[in-house]
Order: structure tokens, then C-alpha cells, then sequence
DNA sequence: AGCCGACCATGACGCCTGTCATAATCACCT
DNA sequence: AGGTGATTATGACAGGCGTCATGGTCGGCT
């Protein structure tokens, strides 16, 4: 998260997706992005010629490959790997998140998708990837633990829209219920779907 | 939807609710709101003297009188109420519009939470009331069916999460399969939710 | 008739945004 | 040393935004 040592490229397209989730993508301007980034503005021009669409796309993409990557992070730091461990990690990292630092910030994907999905293409496409990169690594995850592949994908899919629907709620009532909720009624549903296979022999 | 002949300042809210679920809070200009509505300019700063913030909570309210009150007409159109057929017809009223309109428009309350849950308390506030509302006449819809006080409130709050975060996920993708996937992967659970007791009379 | 409040019309203001033009500075290579 | 391309600095610009001041129009009440 706080890898601050990058190129100042990096840091802007870091520092425009944390604007984002919070602000959402109309209220991060690009003079807050470099101050954030403690960049120099005229680093825009050079390194985004594309303007602010190009930054946004980049910051799009940068969230989905985090939260993508995140998933076998997750496999490895679980004792008893399950579906259902699987998706209280990932609704685990952002009650962490609002226990830790307040309900300021949700998904820059969402965000994005939000705000420029009907009006800017490049964008909407970016969104789409991220959340196509994420689901992909979740669904891996579940073939792993043996959820058989017909189902796997579905199941990503309800994942990452629970977990992000959540996360907007969970937003909106300062509460992580939403959150919770999620977890409680979802996890099992998703244990069910593993298919019994001898497990005596590792 | 389309009951136009009200007055200019209900219709005022109404647009302002369509065009923020489609480009934004921030992409819904008061101009444009006031066109949309084929409305007076000058009738804003009459009727809205709170501005835009004012302006954005009452269409944010509204979406959410509007989502609630369409639980009890789902129920009334069901020809078997089981708690899935209701989650299938929460979801339907999307893939339908999206059917016939394409994948412009997402619901206001993400947009408005996405873009001001950390900048102006108020709207976060009508964001939590128009969830709120929406997620109890869900609830009151579950216990209905027999589904117990106890699980009644969380499945609720897991079905308008859910179905929130398909909707993002469908309009980045321009494609409802995650809205559908919802429906296949979580009616079940509902459906095993409903405590057993005799049916057989009516 | 005369008034008065509700409602509408319009133009202007100040602010902030993204973008660009231009020039200065730096690093590095031959 | 000289030059060359990458990077940074800064100021200006046009456009859009929300807001407001001012004045016009209407309808109903006394």
C-alpha cells in the first residue's frame, strides 16, 4: 500500500486511485492527484498525454491487477483453505480498512464505472477488465479448492458483485453489517459448491 | 416511470434521479437537470434554496421510497412468492431495462454514495435512508414468506447488496450476467431460509 | 382596483477544471 | 564541451459549473 518509493508515474496513478475511491473520479482533480503523488505538474502533459481519461484508465487498471493479485495472497495466509475463508478475506481487508481509517474510501472500479460508464468508452472498457482480472482470480482460487469449473465462474462472479454492492452500502450506513452479512449468508452457500473428493491423502 | 403531468418541482427531483444514475452526480448539471425536466431555471433556486446538495438528497430519497415500494407490486406479480422469485424479480427489473435501453443508467444511491459519502454528510445520510427503506420492505417481504425475524434482516440487506454490486458489475461489462448469476448462485439460499409449516391451508 | 406572494426569466459573477504553450533544467552520452 | 532528449516549471486559456441579483409575470385575496 505504502510503497512510496516509485517513479513519479507510478505515484500518480496510485495516488489517482485513492482520490478516486474516495472522491470519486469528477472530484479528483488533477492538481490534487500530483499534490497527492508529490509530483510535478507539469509531469502531467509528459507522462499522461491522454489527459485525465488516460490517468483514470490507468488507475482503473492498477486497482483490478491489486485486487486481483491480492487473491492467492490470501490463499497462501489461510490455514484452512475454503471458499467460504476466501470471501471473509476479502470482505475481512475492508472491515480492516473502515475499523482502521473510517468509511472515507470505497472501489475505485466501482467509482469509475459509476461516473463514466455511459460517457466515456476507454473507461467503461477498463472497468470491465478490472473487474474481469478480479473475478478470474477468484475463480481460480475456487477451482483449487475443488469447486467444480461449471459453477466456479458464477460463483466469482457473485462474489465480487456482493463484496463490491457491499462495500457501497457498508459506505453509505457507516455500519459493515452490509459486510457481514455478506460473509454469514454467502460463505456456506459457497462451501456447498466444493465437490467431495478424498482428502485423506494430501 | 413516465407519469410526466406532475408539478415542475417534483419533476425537477425525478430527472435529477435519472440523470445522476447515468452520468454522475457530478455529471448531472442543474442546467441539465432543469432542461430534462422541461422546467423553468428560475424555479431552482425557489424550490431548491439548499442548491444542488438539496436537490441531489431528494432524488437520492426518492430512488429509495421508489425501490422500496416496488417490493410489495413484485410480490403482488408473483404467481408462487418464494423469497428467490423475489430476488429473481429485483434482479429482472434490470436485465429488463437493460434489455430494452441498454446499459446506460445504475441506480442513484450507489452514485450519489460513491461520489459524496465522504464529502457531504447529508447525501451520505439520504443514502443510508434510501438503503435502509429499500433493505426493510425487503425484510418485511422475507418474513412474509416465512423466513424467521432472526435471518430475515441480514439476507435482506445481502439481497440489495448483491443486486447493487451486479449492476455495477453488469454496466461495466454491458452484459447482465452477473445480475443473473445473483439470481441462480443466491435464490436457493433464500428459498432454504423459509421455515417449514404447513401450507395446505391457504 | 390594488396589492402581494408565488413563480418564472435572464444575465452576470466567481470559481475551478482540464489542457496547452512555452521555456527552464537536468542527465547522460559521445 | 557540446548537444540531445527526457523531465519539470509556470502561466495562461477557454469552458463549464453552481449560485445569485434583479426584474418580470401571473393569480388570487381583500
Amino acid at each position: 500500500m505504502t510503497e512510496s518509493e516509485r517513479g513519479p508515474r507510478e505515484r500518480m496513478v496510485f495516488s489517482a486511485a485513492q482520490l478516486i475511491r474516495r472522491r470519486g473520479v469528477a472530484g479528483a482533480g488533477m492538481r490534487d492527484v500530483v499534490a497527492h503523488a508529490h509530483a510535478p505538474r507539469g509531469s502531467l502533459q509528459h507522462y499522461f498525454p491522454g489527459g485525465k481519461e488516460q490517468l483514470v484508465n490507468e488507475a482503473v487498471r492498477w486497482a483490478g491487477r491489486y485486487a486481483a493479485r491480492r487473491v492467492p495472497r490470501f490463499m497462501a495466509g489461510m490455514t484452512e483453505r475454503t471458499p467460504a475463508g476466501l470471501l471473509a478475506a476479502m470482505a475481512g481487508q475492508w472491515t480492516q480498512e473502515y475499523a482502521r481509517e473510517g468509511f472515507a474510501g470505497g472501489c475505485p472500479v466501482a467509482a469509475a464505472t459509476v461516473a463514466c460508464a455511459d460517457s466515456v468508452e476507454s473507461t467503461r472498457e477498463a472497468a470491465a477488465g478490472a473487474f474481469g482480472e478480479w473475478t478470474g482470480a477468484v475463480r481460480g482460487a475456487l477451482v483449487e479448492m475443488g469447486v467444480p469449473d461449471a459453477r466456479a465462474e458464477g460463483l466469482a462472479v457473485v462474489m465480487v458483485s456482493a463484496v463490491e454492492g457491499a462495500v457501497v452500502v457498508a459506505r453509505a450506513e457507516r455500519d459493515v453489517r452490509a459486510l457481514e452479512a455478506v460473509v454469514r449468508e454467502l460463505g456456506p452457500v459457497l462451501d456447498a459448491a466444493v465437490e467431495r473428493r478424498d482428502r485423506r491423502h494430501p
